[in-house]
DNA sequence: TATTGTTATACTCTATAACTATA
DNA sequence: TATAGTTATAGAGTATAACAATA
C-alpha cells in the first residue's frame, strides 16, 4: 500500500506561501515605491524595534537571512546611508548596526501607509481573529521540531 | 503626531516566514536529497494534485510562479523526465502539462517521508488545532483585499 | 487585437565554501 | 582553534518587457 500525499491545498506550508503573498501583496506596491526590497525592508524593520544597535548575526537570524545576503543588503544600505556600522569596541570581530537619522526617517515615512494598509486587512478579517492567529503562528515557529534521524 | 510602526513580532507576514521557516526546515532536508528545489516540488505536487493534464497559466497561479519562472522549471522537468508537455488540441497556443510515469514516481518515493514528517509536525501542535489554522489561513488568503487608491 | 507561453535581460537572493580578522 | 563577518562563485527565482504563435 502507497502512502498518498495529502492533498495540495491541506498542505501546511502552502497555506502559509498564500496567505503570505495574500498579505504582501498588500504591502508590496509601497515598498516598490520607496525602491526597497522585501529583504531589505525586514532588515529595516528589524532595526526599527531595538533601541540600540544590533550585530550582523542577530540581524540573519531575526530576518530569516543568510550571511552572505544579509552582507549584501547591510552594503546597500549603508551606500544609500539608511544605517550605520560601527565595529563592537567590546568584541572587534563583531559589526554593530543601527538606522541612521535618514534610515528612520524613511521608516516613518513609510509607517503610516503601512499602517493604514495593515488596518484594512485587520478590519477585514477582524481584529480579535487575527491576533489569535498570530499567536498561533508564534506557538507553531516555536515547535522547533528536530530534523529526522536520516538527515545529516 | 508620528504613527509608530507596530512591534516586528505582531507583524504578520513576518508571522507568516517565521512560521514558513519552522515549517520548510522540516521538509528541506527531503528535497534537496532528492534534488528538487522548493519551487519545483511546489509544481510538482500541484501536477499530483490534479488527475488530468494542467495548463501553464493555472499551474502558475496554483504555484505562485512568474509565467518566465514556471517557463524555466518546466524546462528543467521536462529535461529530466518528471513531466510531458503536449499542445492543447482545442487552443494551440495552450500547453497542458502533465506529471510523466517517472514524476509520479518520484512523487511516491518522497511521499512516505514527506507524511511521516507531516505526523511529527502534528501531532507535536495538535490535529485539531492544526485544521483550525489552516482554515484560518485559508480565509485570509481569500480575502483578497484591493490595492490602495494609490496604487497604478 | 487580445491572449498564451517563451525568450531576453538585469537584478536579487540562496547556498556553500573559502578567506580575513579577532577572540 | 573557534567565531564573526565578508568575499567568491554558481545557480535559481523575480520582475519587466519584448516576442512569436494562435485565437
Amino acid at each position: 500500500m502507497t502512502t498518498p500525499m495529502r492533498p495540495f491545498d491541506a498542505s501546511l506550508p502552502m497555506a502559509l506561501l498564500r496567505a503570505r503573498e495574500a498579505t504582501m501583496k498588500l504591502f508590496r506596491p509601497l515598498l516598490l515605491r520607496h525602491d526597497i526590497t522585501e529583504q531589505q525592508w525586514r532588515v529595516l524593520r528589524a532595526l526599527t524595534s531595538n533601541e540600540g544597535p544590533v550585530d550582523a548575526g542577530e540581524l540573519a537570524a531575526a530576518t530569516f537571512l543568510l550571511a552572505p545576503s544579509l552582507s549584501r543588503i547591510l552594503v546597500n544600505l549603508d551606500g544609500r546611508g539608511l544605517i550605520t556600522r560601527t565595529v563592537d569596541p567590546d568584541d572587534q570581530r563583531r559589526s554593530l548596526i543601527r538606522l541612521s537619522t535618514q534610515g528612520s526617517d524613511l521608516v516613518r515615512a513609510i509607517a503610516p501607509e503601512s499602517e493604514a494598509r495593515y488596518e484594512r486587512l485587520e478590519a477585514a478579517f477582524g481584529t480579535a481573529r487575527l491576533r489569535e492567529l498570530l499567536d498561533e503562528l508564534h506557538d507553531l515557529a516555536a515547535l522547533d521540531l528536530p530534523a529526522a534521524e536520516t538527515d545529516s
